[in-house]
DNA sequence: TGTATTGTGTTATATCATAACATGTCAAGG
DNA sequence: CCTTGACATGTTATGATATAACACAATACA
């Protein structure tokens, strides 16, 4: 049986920029969702499974539309709000989070653990890592303690260059 | 005209949230903003200054068409690309910074220093600090080294209870 | 089985953002 | 002076993202 925790790209945050086979991370996320919904009382109703497995699948951030493209081509609903129903419910009951660099949607990889999610989004080829943002999520608690501020979600998010991409683009010298 | 009480933050983080007066910030800020740009060979133009005033003076976060609606009120373009265009130039140039979860641009409060934003966001009363993010963003920046990752740009934002309004709703218990 | 709650789907519209192109401004070099 | 090139401003038009409001269906549970 194939354990989420110890898929490299989906559970290990050092092997996330590399290439990897997660071919069951998605059945796998999928149950374990089931799973923590059924204890709180929720439902993972037809829609909200299909949404969460395309996220899984795709394994990258996608946008509403192209989530609801992809619902309505199997018989959900056509319009917008199909759509955003879904990925809402999945991101209150931190199964997915929201992007908001780039209006989109990505699969929670390690739902259930209590973190503050941070993302690592390259500017070139638009892929979405989550970083371990535990550090980040207490450094910010405290500077809004300073303000009496109470903390109750957070956005991080970090626009840069994934390794890959810093290879092509970085070592760029002999340009004549 | 200003109103401390809706003051939400200056270059003091600590008064952030506490009732000051800051009537000569927008001013002073104002002339600090030019003589950085000039020294990058950057103008502000009348679009450019005037948007960063607006901002200044609504000394809280303004979505793009608030802003537009006071530059055509002014007698400057009517049409979107107006204002973005004068908001995207302030951003690149730290003047201002934009505020994802709202949709909002905010001027900023201490252009010049080098300085990871992070803001605290009250979903009550929707006011906006720019809390000292520096810690934050070592903490990010260290999450994305140990993947390979070159941080360039950070989306720091934090969601919750502003002081004031987490006295006014927080000890709600003699509801009846 | 009745009834309250939650979920799904629809129509319609609101809100946010940018592409593409025309016109205007201004400073540096001829 | 006046040309020219770079930048800035303004326009039209459209694209992209998101939500309000309502009708109906499924479910849960008394």
């Amino acid at each position: 049986m194939h354990d989420p925790l110890t898929c490299p790209g989906c559970a290990q945050p050092d092997l996330a920029f590399a290439p990897h086979d997660h071919s069951r991370c998605a059945d796998d996320l999928l149950a374990l969702a089931e799973t923590q919904l059924a204890e709180g009382g929720q439902r993972l109703t037809p829609v909200r499974r299909r949404t969460l497995q395309i996220l899984l699948e795709a394994h990258r951030a996608m946008g509403a539309y192209d989530v609801l493209e992809r619902l309505a081509a199997e018989g959900f609903g056509h319009q917008p709000p199909v759509a955003y129903r879904a990925l809402e419910f999945l991101e209150e009951h931190g199964l997915a989070h929201r992007i908001r660099r780039l209006n989109a949607f990505t699969a929670c990889m390690h739902p259930g653990e209590l973190h503050a999610p941070a993302f690592l989004i390259c500017r070139v080829c638009n892929v979405v890592a989550e970083a371990p943002g535990v550090a980040v999520g207490l450094a910010l608690g405290q500077a809004a303690k300073k303000l009496g501020f109470t903390v109750e979600r957070t956005t991080v998010e970090a626009l840069g260059l994934c390794p890959a991409c810093a290879l092509a683009e970085g070592p760029v010298r002999g340009v004549a």
